[in-house]
DNA sequence: ATATGATTTGTTATGTTATAACATTCACTA
DNA sequence: TAGTGAATGTTATAACATAACAAATCATAT
């Protein structure tokens, strides 16, 4: 459990109108939020912090699921898709997404120190990466941006 | 080989120059540029694109060096370390950096069509997500942009 | 209602990427 | 030449991810 997190918000209402946000987004495009979607989706709202395929996969067992790694990846796919639940790519980890809502590219900030992951976002098509792309005529479908480093708190805290 | 890149340039002369800086550096930092490192990175700028841990591991077998893959790993991580290599993290990959004398952070441009990477560089601490990053107090070690999607060159012959 | 096709899930097996742990060799220097 | 730290060799295993196919479920059009 994410102390700090949890400390600066109330985190049980943030889970649940993502929950909500997400069970709308299907119902809208007519796609399924399954039993298992819906609860690898609640796993990451819970941790409120990057995970794991296999900590997903473990979860799923606990609750009664199939714990076949596809079963997982399946339904981080399709959640990735979605828009609700980004890859970090240098973890190789995944984590629930608090504003799928906006159209945004995820910049994630990694602290070394706690483990925190916040996810910071751009306006697409207006970065200078995009524009950097955009001048050696390069068409972006997908941005990775993720920093490395020590958060304020764990900087504070030396 | 990637006949597009070695048609734009006198790939053999960069090559040979980055080489070149790679023995000087070391040199001067008092590093080892061991036969194993400079296999690695030789093989690197060869193929003047990404490769993966267990290719350069096939490659260090065919040259008669031990071929268990902590020896690959070793290298790359070193090679790393001292700013030559890049870690493509989208692809699990590695890549050799042709401009590692200047103090850079790597932008990627992956095409998804040719399989060429572009490696472009931003200024360190001036960039906008190290600006982003300073204001919420999070100091970056290390930062990942990589970007994927269709190059010049494919998209006009789509 | 029921055949039909598409999507989702279950399951087995395997492929791919990366590291832990410890033994051995090598290069340098006291 | 004995001692030290760095680099390499080696075995084993951990961690991450997908291929392939079978079974169940769902949508919908006759
Ligand atoms: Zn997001
Ligand atoms: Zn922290
Ligand atoms: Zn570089
Ligand atoms: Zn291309």
């Amino acid at each position: 459990m994410n102390l700090k997190k949890n400390s600066l918000h109330d985190h049980n209402s943030c889970r649940q109108k993502v929950m909500e946000a997400a069970k709308a987004y299907c119902e809208q495009k007519r796609l399924k939020l399954t039993p298992v979607r819906e609860a690898v989706l609640n796993m990451l709202l819970n941790e409120h912090q990057a995970l794991g395929a296999y900590e997903i996969l473990e979860g799923l067992r606990v609750a009664g699921f199939s714990a076949q790694p596809p079963v997982a990846y399946r339904a981080l796919n399709f959640l990735r898709d979605i828009g609700f639940v980004h890859k970090i790519e240098q973890l190789n980890s995944y984590i629930a997404c608090y504003h799928p809502d906006m159209s945004h590219s995820p910049v994630f900030l990694i602290c070394q120190s706690c483990n925190d992951i916040t996810e910071k976002s751009i306006d697409r098509h207006k970065d200078e990466f995009s524009i950097m792309a955009d001048e050696t005529g390069f068409q972006i479908t997908n941005l990775v941006l993720e920093a490395k480093g020590t958060c304020q708190a764990c900087l504070a805290n030396l």
